[in-house]
RNA sequence: GCUGGGGUGGCGGAAUUGGUAGACGCCCAGGACUUAAAAUCCUGUGCCCUUAGGGGCGUACGGGUUCGAUUCCCGUCCCCAGUACCA
């Protein structure tokens, strides 16, 4: 190799030595810490984007740092190749979703090794092969035998656009989590995995992980899973026509509420138009009830807008049901704001107290009564005369009328004997009164659904469940697995399972009792998928089982996770899930598979859309032409012929046709400089508008440090490792001195951004110390030690961002071609005592405002800096002829003096 | 609406526990080298005033605490994300 630098013949060079030497394959060793540095699996869509290339080399960087570190690293990858796209691309070209499938694996792994990335390919797994939806069916089959699978009709989420069903999590927000349109519900039988079961667990495991999670996405999966707690209240319905044999006893309505303590504010009681007590007496219900609640159902069936605000609905059903604690008959209404999916479909509206209530009290005139007061007009209401307090005995609805809901906690009044109670002791001791009684208990309830996971399309893994005329439903024998996917059944898309069209392959025998069967011709949710790959890796040619128990304890759990953050209530709660019942059946012995998460930000482009055509075009492109505002906002954008164009930022990616092509980039620039400057544009966690003028500043540095380099070769070769003193390192306060420094400063600052997953400063710091080497002048004997010792760390340290160029380099200094991890290179470790300056510059302030400097050796005591800064020229002059009324001097930071006058 | 997170130069973004605001890079300007260009190197680069020395202002806005606030507290405005009646 030459000393001009051609990115591509580097990288070419060390990709193959790399993929020869097989450094990065790893294997158990008991010798070492292990490290397992996961990112999320992509789909094999044939191109890898800019997302991607982010997310990866960001996993590089941990796992070359870690390795440098001394860790055996576990860095795999694998792909998530069941779905859609296969099935979609199967449609409209005819293509073969297998073959399709594994061509675009073979490009996309061709372009991830020319990115680079230090993936243990051996490892490689693929969700579509049979070897490995062989277990999603075994774990299907565990689960089924555990109770965990079960099949249940309901009114699932459907997608229009798609043609498919979506789990609760993947229709989260009421949109399509694949194409964002919005989703309606579609009665259907399917099967469901039990996590509620898991509920309690997956919220307060969060708390183990909470620290190494990013907070936004422990908070979602709090919210998601939803946990309230609270008591169930049963009101008995009195009927008022004494029609047939039913009595007014036959019938409660129970009540889920997390304010029992309001229950004396109850105006009425609200059900979903759903409830089954409308059920029961639909018959009996005046015509133009009737009429209402099937409004409410057929609204609720529609796509939901989320802009819009649902304005409230519902009618007085005309039954009545009784308040078990204050014997008051309240109305029993029809509500279009419960829900019959969460709590019981049914609540007590306590319009004082609860905004939606209010709401609905208000619009239809019902009464409304204050019985909690905050405990700071209690106390004022305390302080004045006792006869000015509400009576309690006759409390008069609305005689004080509220312009709005007061939820907070507070003192309980108007509530019989149970007034002057606060509500915490109200709530406790109400839902106790209620449960000894026998009306009631305390309740948790949840949010979270149970998963739905059968989808009526073809690419995806068989559900092995059996249908027998004589024995019912009959899971498919474990050595029977894998139920394999026909070659050649009819995709359409329509939303009809394709292989309830392959007779080949749903008719089949019954594994109990030999007659004649169907199969089940769903296929699971592609997250069922992902929920556990990341084990398969760790013994990815198992045949048996989907791991060894054993071989999986030594790399798991992930030690660092990294991936879109979009994933925070699907995956990501999958997976914890899965974990756990992975635990149950014996095959992992922890809670938590993944101990840190890191979210990357989304890379999106400036795209331009041409209204005549409806054709996106992404920018920089010869074929838009920009007005930018002072900020940089786009103010104006045509195209060449002059055509105004609308413009927005939208995320980056091939099927939108505003992507940058990763191999471009590599083309261009070469992938060391597409990853640095990937690091380096923008906090990892941040959104990143893709602007390609600043690789050019990646590639300007990167040629830099190699023509330093060799700048320097010769000057350093001489220099052994020996100590400092013995290559002519100079005495204090010279150029070598002032290198070491830097040099063991820059190690610290870069070590501890990179332990707390700071990928953009730990190359500001990188920039920093070969601008230093690039001021010591290569005559300077003196400062060769120091030159060899700052140009070696600069190497290694930069190898996680750019590792070709830095195994070329470090080639080059310590002779030998074999690459660092052979030669066992580390990553540098730094002295505190080198990192520390000799002198300090310490600012001076007068009055809080700095006015001049002086300079100081560390650690000197604080009179020695007060007499220094007073000799300052400048603050004598501003201090003269005023009185110092105070000194402040904070030892190594600064001295302020504060005068008067 | 609610819940989180945030607001720092022309831009991306730096700033231990409150202690020199603007590191590093991009853009831009000037210079050196060159027949020329590219590349490279050097210099400048928050805003305003000033001949200079220097001075004033400045981390969304308004207050507060402090010797000292981008950092802490209160209020206001704006942006981003999540969420959609969860009882």
């Amino acid at each position: 190799m030459d000393e001009k630098y051609f990115a591509k013949k580097v990288e070419r060079k060390w990709q193959a030595k790399w993929a020869e030497s097989r450094v990065f394959e790893a294997e158990i060793d008991d010798e070492r810490p292990k490290f397992y540095q996961l990112e999320m699996l992509p789909y094999p869509s044939g191109n890898l984007h800019m997302g991607h290339v982010r997310n990866y080399s960001a996993g590089d960087v941990v796992a070359w740092f870690k390795r440098l570190k001394g860790f055996n690293v576990l860095h795999p990858i694998g792909w998530d190749s069941f779905g859609q796209p296969a099935e979609d691309a199967a449609i409209k070209r005819g293509v073969n979703p297998r073959e399709w499938t594994e061509e675009n694996i073979v490009s996309m792994r061709g372009q991830m090794e020319r990115i680079g990335l230090s993936f243990d390919w051996r490892r490689q797994m693929a969700a579509h092969r049979p070897e490995y939806y062989k277990f999603d069916q075994w774990f299907f089959l565990k689960m089924y035998e555990m109770g965990l699978a079960y099949k249940k009709t309901t009114q699932v989420n459907w997608c229009e656009h798609d043609q498919a069903t979506l789990s609760n999590e993947q229709a989260s927000g009421g949109l399509c989590w694949r194409c964002g349109n919005a989703v309606t519900k579609k009665s259907l039988e399917q099967w469901f995995l039990k996590t509620t079961n898991y509920a309690d667990e997956l919220i307060d495991g969060l708390n183990e992980i909470e620290e190494g999670w990013a907070p936004a996405v422990v908070k979602r999966q709090r919210d998601w899973i939803g946990r309230s707690k609270g008591a169930y209240v049963d009101f008995k319905v009195k009927v008022s026509r004494a029609s047939g044999a039913m009595t007014a006893d036959a019938v409660t309505i129970t009540v889920f509420t997390t304010r029992i303590d309001t229950i004396y504010g109850a105006n009425a009681i609200v059900v979903a138009a759903e409830h089954p007590v409308i059920e029961r007496f639909l018959d009996e219900l005046p015509p133009v009830v009737a009429g209402k609640v099937s409004e409410i159902r057929a609204e609720k069936l529609k796509p939901t807008d989320r802009e819009a605000e649902i304005e409230k609905d519902g009618i007085d059903t005309g039954l009545k049901a009784v308040n078990p604690f204050s014997g008051e008959e309240l109305p029993v209404w029809v509500g279009n704001y419960v829900m019959m999916e969460y709590g019981t479909g049914a609540v007590m509206s306590v319009p004082a107290h609860d905004e939606r209530d209010f709401e609905f009290a208000k619009k239809f005139g019902l009464p409304v009564r204050k019985v909690i007061e905050s405990v700071e007009s209690k106390e004022a209401t305390d302080s004045r005369d006792p006869q000015d307090s509400i009576d309690l005995k006759d409390p008069v609805d609305s005689k004080d009328p509220i312009d709005s809901a007061m939820t907070d906690y507070g003192v309980m009044i108007n509530s019989g004997d149970w007034s002057g109670k606060t509500t915490e002791d109200g709530k406790r001791e109400m839902a106790d009164f209620a449960a000894a009684n026998g009306f009631g208990k305390t309740a948790v309830t949840y949010r979270l659904r149970d998963w739905g996971i059968s989808r009526q399309r073809f690419w995806g893994s068989p559900i092995p469940i059996i249908y027998c005329e004589k024995c019912g439903t009959v899971p498919e024998k474990f050595e029977n697995l894998p139920v394999r996917l026909p070659e050649n059944a009819p995709l359409t898309g329509t939303g009809e399972s394709p292989l309830a069209k392959v007779p080949e392959f749903y008719e089949t025998t019954c594994p109990r009792c030999d007659g004649p069967a169907h199969r089940e011709t769903d296929t699971m949710d592609t997250f069922v998928d992902s929920s556990w790959y990341f084990f398969r890796y760790t013994d990815p040619n198992n045949a048996s089982m989907p791991f060894d128990l054993e071989t999986a304890s030594y790399w798991t759990p992930v030690d660092q996770y990294i991936g879109g953050d979009d994933h925070a209530v699907m995956h990501l709660i999958y997976t914890r899930f899965w974990a756990k019942v992975m635990r149950d059946i014996g095959l992992v012995k922890f809670d938590e598979p993944v101990k840190r998460l890191l979210t990357q930000g989304m890379v999106v482009g400036e795209t331009f859309f041409d209204d005549s055509t409806g054709k996106r075009i992404y920018y920089p492109a010869d074929k838009v032409e920009v007005e930018r505002d002072a900020k940089g906002k786009i103010v104006e954008a045509r195209s060449n012929d002059g055509k105004h164009l609308k413009y927005g930022i939208e995320r980056m990616s091939k099927s939108k046709g505003n992507g940058v092509d990763p191999d471009e980039m590599v083309e261009i620039y070469g992938a060391d400089a597409a990853r640095l400057f990937i690091m380096f544009a923008a906090p990892i966690e941040h959104e990143l508008v893709w602007n390609e003028a600043g690789i050019e500043g990646a590639v300007r540095f990167l040629q830099r440090v190699w023509r330093m380099v060799y700048k320097w070769k010769d000057a350093i070769s001489a220099v052994s490792s020996g100590s400092a003193e013995t290559n002519g390192h100079g005495p204090a306060g010279d150029s070598g001195r002032a290198l070491r420094r830097k040099t063991h400063q820059t190690i610290k600052r870069v070590s501890d951004s990179l332990e707390s997953l700071q990928f953009n400063t730990p190359v500001a710091a990188l920039m920093e110390l070969a601008n230093a080497i690039g001021d010591i002048d290569v005559e300077d004997s003196s400062a060769r030690f120091a030159v060899k010792e700052a140009l070696t760390g600069l190497i290694l340290m930069l190898t996680p961002f750019a590792p070709h160029i830095a195994e070329e380099l470090y080639g080059v200094v310590i002779g030998s071609d074999e690459g660092m991890l052979a030669k066992g290179a580390r990553f540098p470790d730094y002295s505190e005592e080198l990192a520390k300056a000799d002198e300090i510059e310490i600012p001076v302030q007068v009055n809080g405002k700095l006015r001049s400097r002086i300079f100081a050796p560390p650690g000197a005591a604080n009179e020695v800096m007060e007499q220094m800064a007073f000799a300052d020229e400048k603050i004598t002059e501003l201090v003269s002829g005023k009185d110092v009324v105070k000194v402040v001097v904070v030892p190594g930071r600064l001295v302020n003096i504060v005068v008067r006058g």
